[in-house]
DNA sequence: GTCTATAACTCGATAGAC
DNA sequence: GTCTATCGAGTTATAGAC
């Protein structure tokens, strides 16, 4: 449980991070080997030594935003709210604030590798599917939490599953159009399905 | 009106029907050219003397998308239905039939460029843009016409915005999770959400 | 408008010394 | 584990005859 795989060079966590952010700033393929190296100030030979291929580079990254969903994503939301459906609403938050830090250009990593990556990589498409289901078990946490207060039977795992595609859709079209409106009409949408889902669970 | 921009030649829309279909299944960065020219059956000569560059031919499958989208996704759907809520129900059934018919392995494909491309291509996002617009247009008809059975103060524009966002956010899933069961989960969300809204109209 | 040939370049990946 | 040099293939795009 606590070791993860190996003990780790300063070389490879640099070309995992530089890949991060390239990957996330301009997609997979745009990205060239060329461009990663020279950002890191690695040489081919070292990226090779730690990565048999690009996508194993990929790989590796998507294992790391795997690692850091809880710690980077879902914890600091989970902190500022105690309220379990206020801590759904600052997740989502979260992605508001981080499309706005990059001008409205970048949206959810995962997301966007979900579309990107046709299926002939199948440990990536397993891996984009593992982050999702890690962020919908948070989200469901939350559902779970407010089980008494929605209305009987409610099926936890579908909201949850409801809050990620909400996510998704909201920060694509705020990607589309460069405005964040639709991200932040799609959450108030959510909002007041939940207020109608609270009012039924009350009654 | 009716003239589209200029007398087109077969050759011209084999390379833009072809393009369309690769960029879709495999994205539009992992299409070459060479492939293109291939299974179109046309040689570079012909390609770049219609299209100055691959981005143009891009262009010109997002104005095809553009034009294709009445005919192609909403006519078909309102036909089959005339009851404007099941309108929208049986337009986001026609992306469950086409990710059926794909083996979940393409989505929407505007969708997929609204993720893959980053935003330096400012036409291509335009296109984007103009084609998630005019099908929210076209999902905001049947929230105005069902007005009336809806709470007073609803805003048609946001609830529209609200279907194209569960709708793509549903396609990723499935893709991701290559499985149909998230996409159907939104929609099934999306439709208790409405019923929600219906309740409250009629109260 | 279509043809062939190819330029000019970048791509991911490798070899082999250190 | 890191270095330099480079391979071979594939890329977008162009030249120029027909």
């Amino acid at each position: 449980m606590s070791v993860k795989t190996q003990p780790r060079s300063p070389t490879r966590a640099r070309l995992v991070e530089v890949a991060r952010r390239l990957f996330h700033e301009r997609g997979y393929h745009p990205t060239g080997i060329a461009q990663i190296l020279r950002e890191a100030e690695v040489n081919s030979g070292s990226l090779y030594h730690f990565f048999p291929s690009k996508e194993d580079l990929l790989v590796a990254v998507l294992e790391k935003y795997r690692e850091l969903l809880r710690p980077m994503v879902i914890d600091p939301a989970f902190e500022r709210e105690s309220d379990p459906l206020e801590r759904v609403f600052a997740v989502l938050d979260g992605y508001r604030k981080r499309l706005l830090e990059s001008n409205l250009k970048e949206g959810c990593p995962i997301g966007n590798l979900a579309l990107e990556m046709s299926d002939e990589h199948p440990r990536v498409r397993r891996l984009v599917a593992e982050n999702f289901t890690a962020w919908r078990a948070a989200v469901e946490e939350c559902i779970d939490a407010l089980a008494d207060r929605l209305p009987e039977g409610t099926n936890a795992e579908a909201v949850a599953g409801f809050v990620l595609t909400v996510m998704e859709g909201g920060v694509m079209q705020a990607r589309a159009y460069g405005t964040l409106e639709p991200y932040e009409n799609a959450v108030s949408v959510l909002r007041d399905y939940f207020e109608r889902l609270l009012a039924d669970g009350e009654g």
